[in-house]
DNA sequence: GCCAACGTTGGC
DNA sequence: GCCAACGTTGGC
């Protein structure tokens, strides 16, 4: 799951706990949150648009997914105006803290490994804000970010 | 800040 | 339904 950390870190979730992850208008992000994620489910935190762009900590989907409530704000950054209440557009799950990695797992350094060669995430082109990680190259970012 | 790669919108 | 114009993402 990416987010700019100028707008949302993991030093704001591991302060926050745990936190909508609020703002995705992309359907296919969206769908990956409201049809594929379960509580318990771990997940990655990414920084995109970063100075050391990567992956930077665990989290764990802490809530069913829910209505977005930024959708219906009109003061808030992604307010939808073709919206109602009882007919939301985007969906989001709460993410719990796990932990910060000691330190990132770079971009550059899965490009580089041919074992992430078929990671979506270093797929040409690739911009979806939250996509699927298979378990294998899941447990290989955690080993690689705490040797 | 640039710009390539996408995604969405809306005229027709 | 096509596709040009526009908006956004995100690496660099």
């Amino acid at each position: 799951m990416k987010s700019e950390p100028s707008c949302y870190s993991i030093d704001d979730l591991k302060r926050e706990k745990r936190g909508p992850w609020d703002g995705v208008r992309n359907y296919q992000a969206r769908n990956f949150m409201r049809d594929d994620m379960q509580v318990g489910d771990r997940a990655l935190f990414y920084h995109s648009n970063a100075s050391d762009t990567g992956v930077v900590g665990e989290m764990e989907v802490a809530s069913e997914a829910y209505p977005d409530p930024t959708q219906f704000d009109r003061k808030a950054d992604h307010y939808d105006p073709k919206v109602t209440k009882n007919n939301p557009r985007w969906f989001l799950v709460d993410v719990s803290f796990v932990q910060k990695f000691p330190k990132t797992v770079t971009l550059h350094e899965l490009k580089n490994d041919p074992f992430f060669k078929n990671m979506l995430l270093t797929q040409k082109g690739m911009r979806l804000s939250v996509q699927p990680v298979s378990k294998k190259h899941f447990e290989k970012i955690l080993r690689t970010a705490l040797s």
